[in-house]
DNA sequence: GCAAAAAGTTAGAACGAGTATAATTTTAGA
DNA sequence: TCTAAAATTATACTCGTTCTAACTTTTTGC
């Protein structure tokens, strides 16, 4: 039903996201700055799928001073490290950052643009079908829909 | 294994899937003009997944007078015809062009960038397993792999 | 502590995919 | 063939992303 399957209260849940981040950049041998714990509490904090340009002007409020190229830096490092994962775009869009990195299926609607969650069983299934079927060494898939959001549909 | 279903020898196929874009083009009164045919023809015969800048490049060869805004026209009309499937691209990666239209996963190697297709069963049972668990009218969806394939395991 | 080296941040330039525009050419149908 | 509508073309433009070089902060070695 659109909606993420809620098991752990929400600020346990952003505060335990915001320590990973930070304890896979520190693993890793990257600086915990100032700038990269504010993007990080952003994306712990959001469900927005974000954009570069949105957690940009939302950093920016709490830290007037972060440039732009700080932000690409920084969701790239976190994406190599595993922590957010880089949602190809279509068409002029800009790319979208997923930081709820359980798997899931997202919903993109094509009216509001909005991108909603679902929690699907058996998603690895489909990976274990892939190895089955193939030699290709898959570490990572997603599953995109398309279509039109409930909200939309009434208007 | 990363190969495609092979149930209608080559040439046939091209043929048909290229009559059967120039029809879906009449039939939506757009015009067949040289332009839009030889791009057709490039699109039923390619198994590349291309970008924009590609089909341009192969056109060219042939139409050496094409434009990029008519190869740009031409795939946005064939997308919204349902003849092709625009592949959403990260990063500044170009978008790529889906030709084959019957429903498969496709695999992306992370090292030489080709995309490989999967034929999987049951790939509709997940938009019916979305259908019930969700108010979301989704028209479309796709799964990609990341990875790594088999030539570039060796290497 | 102090200097040198390394890592990170910053503003702005550069790049390139994609879109918009307007003049010209081509198509389809009467 | 003639005409109106549609398509093609070169070009300008937009904007997300990447690159660059100067500057700042942090770490390292003495
Ligand atoms: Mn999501
Ligand atoms: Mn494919
Ligand atoms: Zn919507
Ligand atoms: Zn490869």
């Amino acid at each position: 039903m659109v909606t993420q399957p809620v098991t752990v209260p929400n600020v346990e849940r952003i505060h335990a996201r915001y320590k990973a981040m930070l304890q896979a950049l520190r693993r890793a041998n990257y600086r915990i700055t100032p700038q990269r714990m504010a993007v990080c509490q952003f994306l712990a904090e959001t469900r927005s799928h974000p954009t570069p340009s949105e957690i940009y002007h939302a950093v920016k409020e709490q830290f007037p001073t972060i440039s732009r190229a700080t932000v690409y830096n920084t969701v790239a490092v976190l994406k190599d490290l595993g922590e957010i994962i880089e949602l190809p775009s279509g068409g002029s869009a800009g790319v979208r950052y997923e930081t709820d990195i359980t798997p899931h299926v997202n919903l993109t609607c094509m009216r509001c643009g909005r991108i909603f969650d679902v929690a699907l069983e058996d998603l690895d299934s489909i990976l274990h079908e892939i190895d089955a079927r193939t030699q290709f060494n898959v570490t990572s898939f997603h599953i995109e829909g398309y279509g039109v959001c409930p909200d939309c549909q009434e208007a």
